[in-house]
RNA sequence: GGGCGCUUAGCUCAGUUGGUAGAGCAUCGCCCUUACAAGGCGAGGGUCACAAGUUCAAGUCUUGUAGCGCCCA
């Protein structure tokens, strides 16, 4: 084995391994009883993969190992989306450098192109995920665009439409006047941002009153149908029913009464614009008002009104109309208002309600069996608390809009005639036979959302609606593993779906995991500079290429400088390289519930350092086994039988806690047992039992069978160094196996547990413990061989006394224990308790008297804190009496053990402190 | 305004039917002992945000307060 580990050089070779092998496919175990599968959610294709993906990917991939280890027949799905918007955008943009625009080359040639600029980027994801480790079966890695996938789109949009689950209808849609399109309520990002009110008088007709109008969106005064007071209003009581007419334009409008009107905001009046807000709006439905449209699709003003602004920006027609009111007196102030502001998640230009025909989802009746399946614990939200979200979502659930006014995409099957009558069907054909053979039909031009698409992937890249194999095995899934920030774009729109196409929920157990944050808690992205790329800390970067990554592209050189500043405090020296299994054994160690991960570097490193242990302690094993042969049948000594007892116990709570979805404490449990358990004990012990022909067969049986067992069980987690160990064992062991990610995953052996291996080490490390505190406390050098004596001890004392010499003179370096009678005075010395025996360490120019004394008063001081605490329970008659016996007895048996301890130490103490 | 969550060692976090508060990192000593200095051995460090209640017993359950965060309106 080479001397250090290093990741990069095993990581390549197993990363091709396995899949020339086919390893990772969900044919395999097909005899299986059970089947285990697991969707991908799909990444947008031509992104890239962030924290949050690699932490997502690093659970999903234990879960598919632990369970394809388990015997499953087990699938992990993969694949991409087509994010329209964001693809879209990606390519208009390299049209925009070359100042041409997708209508210049035509909606056909344009698509062309996306699918140029798919399979250029879309390798990005595939191989980052290559790089994790992600166990996923390539074989079936689906794409929302393919074929088979948008056939079922087609097919769940023609059913919906022939259920009246969808419609197409002039609504209020969100507007993103930089796209052109309808945008999802999800696809909005509303921020609060530092604007004005502006306090707007509106006269009277045929009065000298005005009416003053507050708002933060003056232009949109041209689109006003009314003006609203609450009933209660006394101020305005009167003016109900008047009319108002309207500045800079000549239309006159109503004053209305309304109890949404809030009184207290501004001056109590609100102008109504029924056509660019959504309340004003609603408000117009019950009060019949007019739906004055007056922008464009570029968020410019129209000519529905006559104005002098006809063709000006929405905002540029702000500026003027304030202007303009100002110089007819009619503006009362403008005040300083902070305001909840609505931008594109996307373009991050300010959203607009705007009047379109969109196609919409029913959502109500598809909502109803949705929530019930969460209800009923058909699917369970893990953990738990994530169902009071869905829930709060569902029962609020709005109409979903489906169109999108862009080309990249489903587009939307559905042809109109002349006359505007629908055809929906798959296809020309079809929907020519349905309108009939002369009637022309234009396709309608929009596609659909991507999440229409995403929403029938757990089906229908099983084959769905063909009724495949697959889909009979794999569906449902077992478990959704994603962040909580899509539940309502995706986890709720799938189960919707699925319910309804499938007939099944889309899976059992949806684990929301925590966000990943940087070291200083905030969110990472883009425009703050803080993204960490998962492969920058398998591989390392300097601080030089870290700096250029993070501010080039970046729109303001403000924000630039800042991030470099930022970045050349947190990551001076840039990021070492920590391997993939260092990362992936982190991000399992900080997947814990109900908290979102503050990322810190350093818990990698310490991670990375544990793959260097477990490496080393594989050193000393293959070192210790060379050339020899196992005897798997050998007797195995008490040292041996604890290792193994220690390890059911791993395994047992291994077993849970990855059935609980904790893999923090199942990483924790094993970091434990390995560093702990296996090295910092059994490997020490297995020293001098190796050099003892009668010990030495049963021992290199338990330390092969241990460590095969270790990287067995932590394969999960970190698939490449385990594989490698495990490829170097099977030289020595002979096992014809010839990967790890075949082996089965270790069962729990109960016979092997062992109370009584346990109890002895346990006295045993007790032991040499207090000969090492005795030791770094006197600073005496642990290469020091030391005497000591023992009194006061039992049958048993002595029966591990003998069993285990050698250990504790390798151990502890004792040269020489002497049995002393109880009768006997031991020399003046240094003490330390095994229970009721005592260790007593002769001072003999060793050990300075003063600091032994300053050492006891310690020790009996500490004892004596526990004994008054104790003591005060067992004094508590009501404890007594109240708690249970077994509870009263613990206690009363601390008490005993801690007044016999406080004993034989002060007796120690006054002998030393009269010398 | 409605909902959800967080507050435990200097830092990042565990703490599962209530029963002596834990880990990693950092800190302080001592060790280059042939598996590992990316290491070994030892040590120090906490009125579990605050207050009240339930209980023999509260980090854990209930209520309230404060601070922080997220989601929805």
């Amino acid at each position: 084995m080479e001397k250090t580990y290093n990741p990069e050089q095993i990581e390549a070779k197993y990363r091709s391994l396995w899949e020339d092998r086919n390893l990772f496919s969900s044919d395999s175990n097909s005899t299986s009883e059970n089947a285990y599968s697991i969707m991908l959610p799909p990444p947008n294709v031509t992104g890239s993969l962030h924290m949050g993906h690699a932490f997502q990917h690093t659970i999903m991939d234990v879960l598919t190992r632990y369970h394809r280890g388990k015997g499953d027949q087990t699938l992990w799905q993969p694949g991409t989306d087509h994010a329209g918007i964001a693809t879209q955008m990606v390519v208009e943009r390299q049209l925009a450098a070359k100042d041409i625009t997708r209508h210049d080359v035509g909606r056909d040639a344009f698509i062309d192109k996306i699918w140029e600029w798919k399979e250029q980027s879309g390798g990005t994801i595939t191989s980052q995920m290559r790089r994790l480790g992600a166990s996923v079966d390539w074989e079936r890695e689906r794409f929302t665009m393919d074929e088979g996938l948008s056939d079922a789109v087609k097919k769940v949009f023609i059913q919906l439409y022939k259920e009246d689950l969808i419609y197409r209808g002039k609504r209020l849609v969100n507007w993103d006047p930089v796209l052109h399109t309808a945008v999802s309520d999800l696809e909005v990002i509303s921020t609060e941002e530092q604007g004005s009110l502006w306090h707007m008088r509106y006269p009277i007709t045929e009065s000298n009153e005005v009416m003053v109008v507050a708002t933060t969106r003056p232009e949109t005064m041209l689109g006003d149908s009314a003006v609203a007071v609450h009933p209660d209003d006394s101020r305005y009581t009167h003016l109900i029913g008047k009319t108002i007419d309207l500045p800079l334009t000549n239309r006159q409008i109503k004053i209305i009464a309304d109890d949404y009107v809030d009184m207290e905001f501004g001056t109590g009046c609100v102008k109504i614009t029924p056509a660019h807000d959504f309340n004003d709006y609603e408000m117009g439905q019950r009060h019949d008002l007019e739906i004055i449209n007056i922008l464009t699709d570029d968020a410019k003003i129209n000519d529905t009104v006559k104005s002098d602004y006809i063709g000006m920006d929405r905002f540029e027609a702000r500026k003027q109309i304030v202007k303009d009111l100002n110089e007819k007196g009619l503006l009362e102030k403008i005040e300083p208002h902070k305001l909840m502001v609505p931008r594109g998640d996307r373009t991050n230009a300010v959203i607009e309600p705007y009047m379109t025909d969109q196609w919409f989802v029913k959502i109500a009746p598809l909502a109803e069996p949705a929530i019930d399946a969460v209800k009923n614990g058909d699917i369970r939200f893990v953990p738990e608390n994530w169902n009071k979200t869905y829930f709060n979502w569902m029962d609020n659930i709005q109409d979903w809009c489906i169109s999108r006014q862009i080309w990249w995409g489903h587009r939307i099957p559905a042809w109109y005639d002349t006359n505007g009558n629908i055809f929906v069907a798959n296809s020309l054909e079809e929907a020519q036979e349905q309108a009939g053979k002369d009637v022309e039909l234009t396709q309608d031009n929009d596609v659909l959302d991507t999440w229409f698409s995403s929403a029938l992937w757990p089906f229908s890249t099983l084959g769905w609606p063909e009724k495949t194999p697959e889909l009979s095995r794999f569906y449902p899934t077992d478990v959704l593993v994603t962040g909580f920030d899509i539940i309502f774009f995706w986890v709720a729109r799938m189960i919707m779906f699925g319910l309804k196409f499938a007939g099944d929920v889309p899976f059992k157990d949806i684990y929301i995991t925590g966000l990943i944050r940087d070291g200083q808690g905030q969110k990472m992205s883009k425009s703050k500079g803080n993204v960490l790329d998962p492969i920058d800390l398998i591989d390392g970067i300097s601080l030089k290429d870290l700096l250029e990554k993070r501010t080039q592209g970046m729109m303001q050189p403000k924000m630039a400088a800042k991030i470099k500043k930022q970045t050349q405090k947190e990551f001076a020296d840039g990021i070492p390289a920590f391997g993939t299994d260092a990362l992936r054994f982190t991000f399992a160690a900080l997947a814990s519930f109900g908290r979102d991960i503050k990322f810190d570097l350093k818990r990698v490193e310490g991670y990375r350092n544990f793959c260097n242990k477990l490496w080393n302690a594989s050193r000393f094993v293959l070192m210790k086994l060379e050339g020899e042969t196992i005897d798997a049948s050998a007797q195995i000594s008490t040292s041996d039988k604890w290792i193994l007892s220690r390890l059911q116990n791993t395994k047992t709570k291994v077993e849970k806690h990855l059935n609980d979805y904790r893999l923090d404490l199942m990483s924790q449990e094993l970091y434990e047992f390995v560093w702990h358990d296996y090295c910092d004990w059994y490997l020490e012990l297995s020293k001098p039992l190796l050099q003892d022909d009668k010990t030495k067969a049963g021992t290199q049986a338990t330390l092969i069978k241990v460590l095969n067992e270790i990287v067995t069980l932590l394969h999960p987690i970190v698939p490449f160094i385990t594989e490698e160990i495990f490829e170097q064992c099977n030289a020595i062991t002979g096992n014809e196996n010839n990967s790890l990610m075949t082996q089965a995953y270790p069962e729990v052996e109960k016979d092997l547990a062992s109370n009584e291996a346990e109890k002895q080490i346990k006295w045993l490390q007790t032991f040499i413990l207090g000969i090492r505190q005795i030791r770094g406390e006197m600073n005496i050098s642990p290469n020091k061989p030391l005497s000591c004596f023992v009194q006061n001890f039992s049958d048993t004392d002595e029966q591990y006394l003998s069993n285990n010499s050698s250990i504790l003179s390798a151990l502890a370096k004792m040269e020489d224990i002497a049995k002393l009678d109880n009768t006997v005075e031991a020399p003046e010395s240094a003490t330390a308790l095994v229970g009721d025996m005592k260790i007593f360490i002769p001072l003999a120019g060793l050990i300075d008297k003063d600091q032994e004394i300053a050492r006891l008063n310690k020790e009996i001081e500490k004892l004596d804190k526990q004994k008054i605490q104790f003591e005060g329970k067992l004094n508590n008659e009501k404890f007594v009496s109240g708690a249970p016996e077994k509870i009263v007895n613990v206690e009363r048996e601390r008490l005993t053990s801690t007044l016999s301890a406080i004993t034989d130490l002060t007796e120690q103490l006054e002998k030393i402190s009269k010398l």
